[in-house]
RNA sequence: GGGAUCUUAGCUCAGCUGGGAGAGCAUCUGCCUUACAAGCAGAGGGUCAUAGGUUCGAGCCCUAUAGGUCCCACCA
């Protein structure tokens, strides 16, 4: 304890040998205690091709905040970490990588392209863990997991082959989204509708005669806006009530370049209102137009190859890019004298989230899992509040996704990712799903299989995080102690491709939630509201702000002022704030320690290193009423924590610290500190027992959200040996709480305030003190002087502080501070100016007016004495008593000045 | 088209179940007071978007309107 501080906080290199001690001590690390209740909560596990950034720092902050909470509580914590093999954004990574090398991952065939994509891994997947370090993030790196290791991949194999077995994963032919730049399928949640300027084309078809031959006179108008589809065109339709078209029932059209009759069907799909009332059809290229030839036995045209150019079924186009052939149809079309039209219009097109690539619809045999019974206890978990979304409005948006799921496709035309475990028989092409290679067909005996090439979605794997993670399918002691988790922290982003996800997959795998509750937060917006992002180059860089300013201002910066779900701007002002309050703490840290060792080389003793029991009866006011004021904050941020509050919970603390703590307590008791002659001996060591013992148990209602800061402090005044991270939380104490204190207190700071107040108004130098005069008639009000005297004179830049019943011996001229139950004088020498004064009362007067009006016109008011909860009542009465009093002596002294 | 959410001090936002409007930053004034100028003391600044309603009482609950943001669906 008799290390040196220096005058200002640096956390560089502090933040790192802090973490490091907690590694080295192993305070991490969780293992199953069945003596204790276990807290987990697994993280949502970065990308290993990731950066941190500012979302990342916010959902660990969160989560950290929580971990080291309940750790403190006495819970058996574990905060499960890993990374996920994101298996698009990294395949797509790779390849832009290898691209530079001039290398196509066909170049490197599948194994090559592998082996480069784990080599990635290596050296890229634990450069986002010792970001998350630098946050202070308390993990059990010991459990680090990978969304494709040994256990994963287990995990994997075996839901898929079971769900298999089920039923609820099959391979059907159906419309999917394709990205034709990524070459691969991608499911509903993926894609991304972006509104875009474009065109409605105003076609027309021919009819067709009664000769089979398309007719000259007459013609079916539908307006498009993909012209290029027609190739693949196999129908019309119109609405069966649309009496307009009545009479072409039956007959057909002729499609124009393919030049072949197609159908006039009738469906209700179909709009009346909307344009001409007649749609074309093309079942392989839209996802309704699939529906409707589904319904009406279509054919189904696929005029599309993989990368979105024209095929050998769209004749003379085959080969063109798909913006190039509409171009070319629509000249062509307009030659013909089919071209009606063309209106600017702007629609929502289909974007891949990953690539921004325009999506195209394509028939593709894939994978899908079945939604329909999978997603059943997911519904009622949180219908029923088994799973709580915080914010609840999370609900609606969770069951808007229940309400309208669709079958979820999870095969990936990729390589990076779990192989689908399905064989095809090389003889007979019989499907085989198995955990492994089967050895003999059962069908036809053939013993030479094909795995399917493609891999899986990779939220597929993250669906089974929460007890992948813990084991499973292994029946691990981890699993049956740590399962299910208690909190989900995440962004509200990806509550449909992750947080749904999740829960199905635990219900159908563990019959039971892989969490309690979800707690989610949003976005972190750049000052102006935008979203960070690489290409408008407004992101900030978390690390960067550690370095300048810490982890523990960085951290406090995400959670103060910020709803859960709510989106948030960053503003350096903010963590400069904050850093500024890093600041603060240490320096009352410092100022109390100082006096710890000046008391200790004066006295030779440490009086203060006593327990509750031994110093109570030397507390004084002051130092009660501060252990009061703690002992409601103890009671609330645990309240506000336990709702995940954290944002309120820690403007608490921080408002206790600054104002009550430093500001006024130290203040207060600094005559007691420096009290040379050593004349009250007792009553310094009560000030340093509250100030130390204040001092810690705020540190650790603060260490959660800095942990930093509050550990190097923790540690210099108790010991190295020891952190505040594994300490105790504190508790409210009923002993503790002193009303009567809090009120004496609360008079004293009421009087303290209106001496400033004047002295400021009429421009006395701080350095200038003047004699103070307390005038009450309450004996009670006078002790309380009495006893705070020596406090009082130094807060208010008192002389001397005289307390009597009257205003016997004040000059006339003196200038008054009204406050309940007693008028403060101060007689300056010099004159004071009468009129002034007269003004500032009366100023006061009104105040206090307005207030009795106020309250009789709720004392007056029967209905609200007949309705009003009685407590209220009386609350109002004490402030009538309150108000009349204090108006009593304002015009008292006005009437002695006038 | 359906839904969510926001509109509170100059800026950014808190305000949890209805009971006298808060913070940070910014602004103004005075202070290098032996923990802290990354600080201290004091001050100014808000008909809580608008209009109704419920209530003894509304920033908070209900309805409508305007504007902003977002999500979902998607009509060719």
């Amino acid at each position: 304890m008799s290390k040196e501080l220096a005058k200002t906080y640096d956390p560089k290199g502090i933040e790192d040998k802090l973490y490091q001690k907690w590694l080295d001590k192993n305070y991490f690390h969780a293992e199953v205690d069945k003596t204790k209740t276990p807290f987990t909560i697994v993280i949502p596990p970065p990308n290993i091709t990731g950066q941190l950034h500012m979302g990342h720092a916010l959902d660990n902050t969160m989560q950290d905040i929580l971990i080291r909470f309940k750790r403190m509580q006495g819970y058996n914590a574990l905060w499960q970490p890993g990374t996920d093999h994101a298996s698009i954004a990294t395949e797509v990574r790779i390849i832009e990588k290898l691209k530079e090398e001039g290398v196509t991952k066909e170049d490197l065939g599948r194994d090559g392209f592998l082996e480069r994509a784990w080599e990635w891994k290596k050296e890229y997947g634990g450069r986002i863990i010792e970001q998350l370090k630098r946050l202070g993030s308390s993990c059990d790196w010991e459990r680090e997991r990978f969304t494709m290791d040994e256990g994963c991949n287990k995990a994997v194999t075996e839901v898929f082959c079971k769900m298999h077995e089920k039923g609820w994963i099959y391979k059907g032919s159906r419309i999917i989204n394709w990205c034709p730049v990524c070459n691969t399928s991608i499911s509903d949640a993926e894609v991304e509708y972006e509104e875009q300027a474009g065109h409605l084309w105003h076609i027309k078809y021919p009819l067709v005669d009664e000769n089979g031959e398309p007719s000259k006179t007459e013609f079916l108008e539908f307006a498009t806006t993909r012209p290029e589809t027609m190739l693949g065109d196999t129908a019309v339709a119109i609405n069966p009530n649309d009496e307009r078209y009545a009479h072409l029932k039956g007959r057909q059209v002729w499609l124009p370049i393919v030049n072949k009759a197609i159908p006039i069907v009738e469906d209700d799909y179909v709009d009346m209102e909307f344009g001409t009332g007649v749609v074309k059809i093309t079942p392989a290229h839209d996802p309704n137009d699939f529906e409707v030839g589904k319904r009406h036995g279509l054919p189904e045209v696929n005029i599309m190859n993989d990368d979105a150019t024209i095929n050998s079924n769209g004749g003379k186009y085959e080969g063109l890019e798909r913006y190039e052939a509409r171009k070319q149809i629509v000249e062509e079309l307009e030659k013909e004298g089919l071209l009606v039209e063309i209106e600017d219009y702007s629609h929502n097109v289909g974007t891949h989230d990953r690539c921004g690539t325009t999506i195209e619809p394509l028939i593709k045999k894939q994978w899908f899992v079945k939604m329909d019974e999978l997603i059943k206890p997911a519904v009622e978990a949180v219908k029923n509040g088994d799973i709580k979304l915080i914010p609840e409005r999370m609900n609606k948006i969770y069951f808007n996704w229940t309400d309208n799921i669709r079958d979820w496709c999870i095969s990936r035309q990729l390589w990076w990712g779990h192989r689908i475990p399905a064989y095809y028989c090389d003889k007979c092409g019989e499907i085989i799903v198995a955990k492994e290679a089967p050895s003999v067909c059962p069908k036809c005996g053939e013993s030479h299989f094909t795995q399917d090439p493609d891999t899986l979605d990779t939220w597929f794997s993250s669906a089974l995080w929460p007890f992948s993670t813990l084991g499973w399918p292994e029946e691990t002691e981890d699993l049956k102690y740590f399962y299910p988790t208690d909190v989900l922290v995440t962004g509200y982003d990806i509550i449909f491709f992750w947080v749904i996800r999740m829960i199905f997959s635990g219900y159908e795998n563990m019959n039971e939630k892989p969490f309690k509750t979800v707690l989610f937060h949003g976005l972190v917006r750049d000052s102006q509201g935008r979203k960070m992002s690489k290409s408008l180059g407004n992101g900030i860089d978390p690390l960067e702000i550690i370095d300048k300013y810490g982890a523990d201002a960085l951290r406090l910066t995400l959670i103060t002022g910020n709803a859960p779900g709510n989106d948030m701007r960053f503003y350096y002002e903010r963590v400069e704030s904050n850093r500024n309050f890093a600041n603060k703490v240490w320096n009352a840290s410092r100022f109390i320690m100082m006096n710890m060792e000046q008391a200790k080389e004066q006295t030779g003793s440490c009086g203060w290193e006593v327990s509750y029991d031994e110093i109570k009866g030397s507390l004084e006011a002051v130092d009660k009423w501060i252990i009061s004021k703690l002992n409601t904050l103890i009671q609330d941020v645990t309240d506000n924590m336990e709702h995940f509050e954290l944002g309120i919970a820690v403007q608490k603390v921080y408002d206790f610290i600054w104002d009550e703590f430093c500001d006024w307590y130290i203040e207060m008791v600094k005559p007691r500190l420096y009290d040379k002659e050593g004349s009250d001996a007792a009553s310094r060591n009560a000030a340093l027992w509250t100030l130390k013992n204040v001092l810690i148990d705020a540190l650790k209602l603060l260490h959660p959200y800095m942990p930093f800061v509050t550990e190097e402090i923790f540690c210099t005044v108790q010991s190295e040996e020891e952190s505040i991270m594994v300490s105790d939380w504190p508790i409210y104490i009923e002993e503790r709480s002193f009303v009567k204190e809090e009120t004496a207190i609360n008079i004293i700071k009421e009087a303290v305030r209106g001496i400033r107040n004047v002295r400021t108004q009429m421009n006395v130098a701080p350095s200038r003190k003047a004699a103070v005069f307390v005038v009450s008639e309450k004996a009670e009000v006078q002790n309380i002087f009495e006893d705070g005297k020596l406090f009082f004179a130094s807060l208010a830049g008192a002389s001397e502080v005289t307390i009597q019943s009257d205003r016997e011996g004040i000059a006339d001229d003196a200038v008054s501070v009204v406050i309940p139950d007693a008028t403060l004088y101060i007689p300056f020498a010099e004159l004071v100016d009468i009129k002034q004064e007269i003004e500032r009362l009366m100023k006061e007067q009104k105040r206090l007016e307005g207030e009795l009006s106020r309250v009789n016109g709720m004392l007056n008011n029967e209905r609200f004495m007949s309705k009003a909860p009685e407590a209220k009542v009386k609350e109002e009465r004490e402030k009538l008593a309150k108000y009349t009093q204090m108006m009593e002596q304002v015009k008292q002294r006005l009437e002695q000045l006038q």
